[in-house]
DNA sequence: ATAAAACTTGACCTTATGGTAAGTTTATTT
DNA sequence: AAATAAACTTACCATAAGGTCAAGTTTTAT
């Protein structure tokens, strides 16, 4: 019966060094992240950590398929059938609620790409590419059905993902110029409303 | 009069050794980026780097400084004189360009960020605060002359930065997903159209 | 109860790295 | 030409970090 007992703990430890590791690369970088400080901030033994996985860039890969998972889900999509207008909502709010929910993940993935993508496998470019062509042809369908504004697609992607993320990835920068020491609730829906306001007139869609 | 061979060393040196650890502190990070890499790049001895810097952090500073400064020089200005849509169109163009001709300056500001500013000095931190309290003032006034659309200026101001700065620092992912090598001369005319196109509308300014 | 598997851990080894010390060469001054 | 200062270089050291090992302990299966 208590089979389960490995399984939980396995399971614990799983997730606390991923949750401490998440925590180092982002602070301190690839490099600067070590398997002791890891281990540390996951009140296990070191070599306890690398029972469970057996180098630095195991860990690594591991936080990074987390990171790509959590972006998978999290983004929501962009129908044909919602129309320009709700689509832009929906995925405006999506992405807001996950730079502020967990700008960790959006950071991990942030620096990994500035750096060059160099951890990052070739199928996880190809199926972006993949994502944005077919989400672009969804625009351009809106643009030429006389929808919305004709705007370049592509550009447009790149403006929600940059000023949607900018709040996660840059979260110390603008906590330090609004003079504040941590986000608020309200802030998720103040930028939400701004941002799709923002855009939806930008795509003249109001 | 040869007293300028020693000089002309001098800067070429210093200028050489900063290239190649702007270079590689964007490529492996602060503590990736190794005193013997950085003289690699630069063609020089380990020792003699760190006979024109004391150590690693001096490196790293004088990194940090450069693109502070190029920041600030490059940025342009909004003045209340040009008037909202004069005004962001310079300064539109002016981020969009130094994100084309820069992207290595803008990396590292942004890794430095990202990792939470810890070799960013105060004085950094507070004359940003300064600036876009200022810049938000002169919009506020835009909008309460009715000369612009009413949109939370600070909010704006981040808008701008990332959708600007995301071509300098994403653009390994940009390049992959319109799967092409390097960006070529004409994009920065394309982006800055599409951008100021898209922020004026946003901000009612079409 | 016993064996086997899964888990835990301290001690250890090797390598890489930041940095230093001390000497040598090269340019500038007098 | 000699003296001085700047620039360069070699050899070296201490430390820290990734990773292994082998000896334990605990849980599960028989």
């Amino acid at each position: 019966m208590q089979k389960k007992q490995r399984q939980t703990i396995r399971a614990k430890s799983f997730e606390k060094i991923l949750a401490a590791a998440q925590d180092e690369f982002v602070l301190q970088g690839y490099k600067g992240a070590t398997v002791q400080s890891i281990a540390d901030k996951a009140k296990l033994p070191k070599a306890n950590v690398l029972y469970y996985f057996k180098n630095k860039e195991n860990i690594y890969h591991a936080v990074l398929e987390q990171t790509l998972n959590m972006w998978d889900e999290g983004i929501g999509d962009i129908t044909p059938e919602d129309g320009p207008k709700l689509a832009i909502e929906k995925f405006v709010r999506a992405k807001v609620t996950m730079s502020f929910k967990n700008p960790k993940a959006s950071k991990i993935y942030a620096m990994e790409i500035i750096q060059g993508a160099q951890h990052l496998k070739d199928f996880a470019r190809t199926y972006q590419r993949q994502w944005v062509r077919e989400k672009a042809k969804i625009f351009q369908c809106w643009i030429d059905n006389g929808e919305m504004q004709c705007v370049d697609p592509v550009n447009l992607i790149f403006l929600i993902w940059s000023s949607t993320q900018h709040y996660a990835d840059f979260d110390n920068q603008i906590l330090t110029i609004m003079n504040r020491a941590d986000y608020e609730e309200g802030d998720i829906e103040h930028v939400t409303h701004f941002l799709t306001d923002f855009i939806l007139r930008g795509c003249g869609l109001k």
